[in-house]
DNA sequence: AATGAATATGTAAGCACTTACAATTTTGTT
DNA sequence: AACAAAATTGTAAGTGCTTACATATTCATT
C-alpha cells in the first residue's frame, strides 16, 4: 500500500496526500479529515525510505558502543535513545567491540543507511592510536564523542572530567590523612589513563612521593582485580585507601581485602567511579564518583540537534564529576 | 554522489555497478576489478534506502524493549545486536518503558521503517492485559518475543522455563530442608508472576503449606525489597530460605539479613535469578537461577532468519534454566 | 457581477537504487 | 571464417515518496 493508493481511494492527488503527512499545511480542514480517515481505515503507514529518499534525513542516529552489556554504557545508550526519539529520531545501535576494523564495518553500514549523524559511545581509542573510523564517519556525517576527544571537523564531545574528579577525590583522600593511596585501574580504555593522570596530580600536588608498586593494572573483571590485590597484599605493600576507575575493579579490591580480614572502611577506604548500581548494591555500599553520565548524554543530544538546526555550539563541553559518599569511605571533615 | 557517478567514472552502465554492489555475478573480472577501485577511489557508499525500496528489504531488525539500562536487558541486547550484524542485519532500538502507547508509537515508527522484523525484550505484558501492540506489528512482520508468548500468527518466542526453574530450585531447598521459604518478587513484569507458580507448585508437590506471609511482593528497588524484608523480621515471620526474582532484590535482601546480624549462608540461605554481575559481585556471593539468556537470544535471531528464509520453524521454543551456585546457598547434597 | 488575491489542488520531475529484458560481445565449434 | 551458444553489458521501467511549479478554486472587495 502506498501513497497513490490513499490518494486514489480519497479522490485526491498524492501531493495532497503528502502534504498532510507532513504537515506542509495549504490543505483545506476537509480534504485533510477525508484522507486521515481513509489513512486510518486502511492501516497506511508511510514508508521512511521513500520519504528519505526525498528528504534526504531518514532521522536516524547511528550509535556506536563497544558493549551495551557493559552496565554503564547501557546507562548512557539507553539515555541517548530517550533522548533522540522524544525529539523525533531512531537509535541504530551498532555494539562493535574494541576492534578497529570492527567500527570501520559498522561505520560503514551506518553511512550507508544515511543515518544524520553518530554517537559514539566507549568508541574512541587513546590519542596515540589509530581513530581513522572516526575522520571516516565526520567527513560525512557530524559525529558526537561521549566521554573522549578527538578534534576533527564536524566532531563535537561531551565528557567528564575524569582526571579533575579522580584529583579532587585524591585531595579528598589526603586531607582524611591517607598517604599510601593504591590506584586501580583497567586499560581497555582511555579514561582508565585520565584518571591516573588526576591520580598523579593530586598525590603530586600534596608533595607526596609516587609510588609505583601502588598503580595496579588489570582487566576489567572481578578476579583478575581480585589476583592483583592480593598481590598488592601479599607483598607487603601498605596502602589506607583504594580509588578503582571502575566500579567493578572496587568492587573485586574489596571482595580481596574481606577474603583477607581487611575491614572497610575501617583499615582500608575504597572509592570507585561510575556510581553505577553496583555501588548501590556492594557489601559494604561502595562510595563512588558520578561521572554524571545522563547529563552528559542529554547535552550530547541536545548539541546535535542544535548541529542539524545550523546553530553554533560548543563542540567540546566537560563537565565535573562528584563524589557520592556511601559506606566505604566518609571524610571525617565533610 | 550516486551509481551514476561511479557508472560514469568507471565508463559502465549503472546496471554494472548494481551487480557488482549486489554481487550478481555476469560480471567480467576486468570491469568488476575496474568498477571496485572508482568506487573505493571515490570512497563511495551505496544508499541503503534506494536499495531498500528496490529490495523491499533494508536489512534492519527492530529491537523493542523497555528499558536496556536494566543489566539484564542490556545483555540480551547486547547480544540481540551482535548476532543480527553478523548475518548482515542491523539493530534499531528503541527503548519504551512500560506504557503501552509508548510501545505502540515506537512500533509505528519501526513499521514506517520498514524494519524486516520486531523483537521484543522485556515488552510483554501478562495475558489479561492489553496486548494489542504485538498484533499491530505482527499484522505486517514477523514478531519474536524473549522470554514472554503470545500466541498470534507470525509471532514466536524462545523463553526460559521460569516456572519450572524456580520449582526445581524449591525442591532443591526442601531436600536441604528448608520449609519455610521466603519468596520476594515484583510486579513489574509477567515473569515475577511464572516464578511465583514454580515456587507454589514446588512447596505443594512436597507437601508444605502455602503460607501467604512468606510471599512478598516489592518494587525493583534495593530500599523497596529491604523494606520488605524488615518488615517480615520485625512481624517475627520466621524463615530459613529465600528465593528472589531478581538479583537485585536478592541483594536487597541479603543487605537487610546483614543489617540485622542474620548470616547468609549459615541462618538464611538466599538464591536469586538472572545470574547477573550482581550475583557475582554480592558479598556473599549470590546463588542464581541462570535464565541463560545468551541461548535464548542466539535461538531468537536464528529462528527469525529461517523465517525469512521461509524455512518452517517451532513457533514457541522452551529452554530450561539452571542454579549457579555460589556462596549464598550450596546444597549439602550436590 | 467582475476582479484580483489568497487558498487549495494537481502534474511531473526528481531522489538512488534494482532488475527484467534487450542488445552486444566473447567464446567455442565446425 | 561462420555460426550458435554463452557470457557480458546496457536500457528503461519500476520502487514510494517530496516539492517546485502550474492550474484551479474560493473569497473578499469594489
Amino acid at each position: 500500500m502506498n501513497i497513490y493508493d490513499i490518494a486514489k481511494e480519497a479522490g485526491v492527488s498524492i501531493a495532497t496526500v503528502s502534504r498532510i503527512i507532513n504537515n506542509k499545511g495549504n490543505v483545506s480542514p476537509k480534504t485533510q479529515d477525508k484522507v486521515l480517515k481513509v489513512m486510518q481505515d486502511m492501516g497506511y503507514t508511510p514508508n521512511a525510505f521513500a520519504r528519505a529518499l526525498g528528504l534526504n534525513s531518514i532521522k536516524m542516529v547511528g550509535v556506536l558502543c563497544s558493549d551495551v552489556a557493559d552496565k554503564h554504557y547501557a546507562k548512557a545508550v539507553s539515555i541517548i535513545e530517550k533522548e533522540l526519539r522524544s525529539n523525533g529520531y531512531d537509535a541504530i545501535l551498532c555494539c562493535t567491540g574494541k576492534d578497529l576494523k570492527d567500527k570501520k564495518k559498522a561505520i560503514n553500514v551506518l553511512l550507508s543507511k544515511r543515518v544524520d549523524a553518530m554517537i559514539l559511545v566507549g568508541s574512541v581509542f587513546q590519542e596515540k592510536d589509530d581513530n581513522s573510523h572516526i575522520k571516516e564517519a565526520a567527513e560525512t556525517i557530524p559525529v558526537m564523542i561521549i566521554n573522549g576527544t578527538y578534534d576533527y571537523e564536524n566532531t563535537y564531545s561531551v565528557s567528564c572530567d575524569e582526571e579533575e574528579s579522580v584529583y579532587t577525590c585524591v585531595k579528598k583522600l589526603v586531607e582524611d590523612n591517607h598517604k599510601e593511596i593504591l590506584y586501580i585501574y583497567d586499560v581497555e580504555s582511555l579514561s582508565g589513563i585520565n584518571k591516573k593522570n588526576g591520580y598523579l596530580r593530586g598525590l603530586t600536588e600534596s608533595n607526596i612521593p609516587i609510588n609505583e608498586q601502588l598503580i595496579v593494572k588489570c582487566d576489567r573483571t572481578l578476579d583478575s582485580v581480585k589476583d592483583a590485590v592480593d598481590r598488592v597484599i601479599e607483598n607487603d605493600i601498605q596502602f589506607s585507601a583504594i580509588i578503582a576507575a571502575e566500579d567493578v575493579l572496587a568492587v573485586g579490591a574489596m571482595k580481596s581485602l574481606t577474603k583477607k580480614r581487611i575491614r572497610v572502611p575501617r583499615q582500608v577506604v575504597v572509592v570507585g567511579f561510575n556510581n553505577s548500581v553496583l555501588a548501590e548494591c556492594s557489601t559494604p555500599a561502595l562510595t563512588s564518583i558520578d561521572n554524571k553520565i545522563e547529563i552528559l548524554c542529554e547535552s550530547a543530544v541536545k548539541t546535535l540537534l542544535d548541529v542539524f538546526d545550523g546553530k553554533k555550539t560548543k563542540k567540546h563541553q566537560i563537565i565535573k564529576g562528584n563524589i557520592v559518599y556511601r559506606e566505604s569511605f566518609v571524610p571525617n571533615k565533610m
